[in-house]
DNA sequence: TGTACATCAGTGAACGCGCGTTCACTGATGTAC
DNA sequence: TGTACATCAGTGAACGCGCGTTCACTGATGTAC
């Protein structure tokens, strides 16, 4: 018995995807790498989709973590800066962990119902959904609706992230870095969108 | 010989991308859908990249097609309007085409450095980067570098269109539709970033 | 301490399947004279 | 108008491959007495 083998057939996953490609995963490449028989994995994963269901549960979990340390670096009472913090979160983690991104949003190979995994995705979003309704109580949203703006912030990063790991924007962006990237693009919105109260002060 | 086999084979991609899901895209279930030997395809594409690559080069002509006629019917002399006219057409071709979305950024299934791919998708950029020009010279960017809008507002409606075809919205948008979440999103994402010049009038 | 038994993670052979690609072919259509 | 030939889109058999899943098995570990 292999010490903890469900959690290495996930980095190996995970390998896979970065040195490969998302096309290259299958039961039998990643027991080929983990260095077990292709029958293994069914022992901890029902089949294909409950492995990548894992995988992508793993993903929402390593996404919440991530947003919730880049806030906990900004100032705790500022929602603007928390909403910021959670941009630069999402597209951090989206670079740091680009197979989990990658595959998390692959629904058709996942059992979308799976517990844990809707589990966890509603954990992280509500991280999202809590910092613009406290952007709302501040009364930072000059009167659109909290749902909206939640979701043009989630699709602004996510875009982000998603365009940045398909390769679609080197050669547009100088800016090598995709944290200092989002970090700009997650300014550019909070400062935009989210205004500061009248009298507020205006940085730059 | 059949008429026009080619065009009737990418019309059959679209549909199994569609009715079935982007898995079940194969050569020969390609041929199958269009009545034809399995042999057939590899006449007009080289090989199953080749003909993917064929359909995501329609993608992007249907995109700046797409795009172009939603500029026509705004405002031709505010470059405000004019952006966000883009937007909404991103997620306008995004939805109505679904099965080319979907694939045009799945570069690991293309040829890559297909020319006509390449020029196609140079096109449809082009369309982006000159109406943010044109917000530049018309000094509305407060600013800020045409670059970084740029790729904000592309980030913002992929990342929108994105979620929107992966599902991840519903429940989460009291908005059915996702043409008119788009136009909200855009006019947030426009009268948010470009400014209008001082004094100039706002809306609502 | 020793024996009998249960558990269960991992093995490896076997299955049937759909796939992409190749290739000799057929047969309709167009062209030269 | 008729004949000979070239072209080339589409056919269908064949190939080898990797895949997901199943299943009887083995053998190490833990438990009961």
């Amino acid at each position: 018995m292999k010490r903890d083998l469900r959690a290495v057939l996930l980095r190996c996953v995970g390998e896979l995807v970065r040195k490969r490609g998302v096309g290259f995963v299958s039961l039998r490449e990643v027991a080929r790498r983990a260095h077990v028989s292709h029958g293994a994995p069914a022992k901890h994963f029902r089949n294909k989709a409950g492995m990548l269901t894992a995988f992508a549960t793993e993903a929402y979990a390593l996404l919440a973590a991530t947003v919730a340390s880049e806030m906990a670096g900004a100032a705790a009472a500022d929602p603007r800066e928390q909403l910021a913090a959670v941009g630069r979160g999402y597209v951090r983690f989206a670079v740091q962990h680009r197979a989990h991104f990658e595959i998390m949003f692959r629904l058709d190979w996942l059992d979308r119902d799976d517990e844990a995994f809707v589990a966890a995705g509603e954990a992280a979003y509500g991280l999202l959904s809590a910092t613009v309704a406290a952007c709302e109580e501040a009364g930072l949203l000059a009167g659109r609706s909290p749902e909206i703006v939640a979701v043009a912030a989630w699709s602004i990063v996510h875009g982000l992230a998603a365009l940045w790991i398909g390769g679609r924007l080197q050669g547009r962006l100088s800016l090598d870095d995709p944290n200092a990237a989002a970090a700009e693009v997650s300014r550019l919105f909070v400062e935009s969108v989210v205004r500061a109260k009248a009298g507020g002060r205006r940085r730059r």
